[in-house]
DNA sequence: AGTTTATCCATAGATTAATATGGCATAATA
DNA sequence: TATTATGCCATATTAATCTATGGATAAACT
């Protein structure tokens, strides 16, 4: 990869430039026009970056470029391709299913899981419960779906059929959960499921 | 967007295939020889798909396709390229310069801010000032770097030489920064710079 | 000093690629 | 049933695009 001049670095540029607006590479004329230069010149010009290895070229091939990127800008493409949208899902009343559709409130960007394919979700805190754990009302929780947990684990739980968020508590002996503000009860001995563990808890600080 | 057949759809997404993989989509001879029938009966195909608007093309315009994606498709096309890495910066000493190299702890990585190119870093919380605000040791809080912020705003303050987490009080008459526990005191008519406002904040719990 | 590199131009093919037409058969739809 | 959409072919024409050549100047390099 020697270096390029600047016009050089422009041309390969625009070229990149216009495949990505335009999904399509553009011709030597295309070139040739934008820079006020003939197509003889174009020719020196992707000759120059061949031979420089930042650009590859299909013979007779209408716009066969292809721009030869850099260690570091592979990189950076890389790390932009590591995410993954998960679903944002409002609080539902009692009874409602929570995944449904119409109850996906946005999305969350988040790192990709590197070990399998466990499935997460979003859920926004509603109700001051677990005040005394710092989870705040309008908080937002990212949670890892999965029907069992630790004790000490904040978990979702399905409860008269209401999602909520809770602290397990003595899982192995009488399973119950507690509520992390001391105005709430505890709920002891109630049947109910658990839907998935808390792994990461975000608040957006209301910013213009 | 009306529905395709499937053979349509093959060819759709032939155009889009071919694209990703070679940097420009393919000719109407190409397609045709991909799916063994003539340009003539590509051009029917091609019609049919711009008719029901999920492709876009150019006249006169070798290999001028662009698909057009359905909202989902851009969806998933969005989180791959509108994120960035953000430095996560862990607690500095007094004195010590907080945006030193070295003191990079890892990367968040975050959606990229729509608006110019604020710039934002990520800190490590230590110790248990900020508990009441519900922001407690270990958190990680996002900052947008900015030299003003307004009353009630937590900002990341300069002071004594040594970054903290505080709350803004009466910026317009006498500033001071408040500490969002009790059993510390407020800091009151010191002179403080302010680096930045806190706009999100994060906490993994741990999770194997 | 001689050679290569970087920029330019102009022009004449050769090939690729898009467009225009017309025709045919079958399935889906009004 | 009449009409439209789908899926296919063949061929001629036009336009786009690439390739090849030759020439020129100035700067950088050996």
């Amino acid at each position: 990869m020697d270096k390029l001049t600047l016009k050089q670095k422009r041309i390969l540029d625009f070229i990149e430039k216009h495949r990505v607006e335009n999904t399509y590479p553009p011709t030597l004329k295309e070139i040739g026009d934008n820079f006020g230069i003939t197509i003889g010149t174009v020719q020196d010009h992707i000759y120059a970056l061949q031979k420089k290895g930042h650009l590859e070229r299909k013979k007779d091939i209408a716009r066969g470029f292809r721009v030869i990127k850099s260690q570091e800008e592979e990189f950076f493409d890389k790390n932009k391709t590591d995410t993954e949208l998960i679903p944002l899902y409002g609080n539902v009343a009692a009874g409602e299913p929570i995944f449904a559709n119409d109850n996906i409130q946005g999305y969350i960007t988040m790192e990709k899981n590197s070990k399998g394919h466990n499935i997460r979700f979003a859920l926004r805190i509603k109700g001051d419960s677990m005040i005394d754990s710092g989870i705040y009302d309008g908080d937002i929780v990212i949670v890892r779906k999965q029907d069992t947990a630790e004790d000490g684990e904040i978990v979702i739980a399905l409860l008269d059929d209401e999602a909520t968020v809770k602290t397990l508590r003595n899982k192995n002996i009488k399973a119950y959960l507690e509520a992390s503000n001391s105005k709430y009860k505890s709920i002891i001995n109630k049947p109910f499921q658990i839907i998935g563990k808390v792994i990461e808890l975000r608040r957006d600080y209301n910013v213009i």
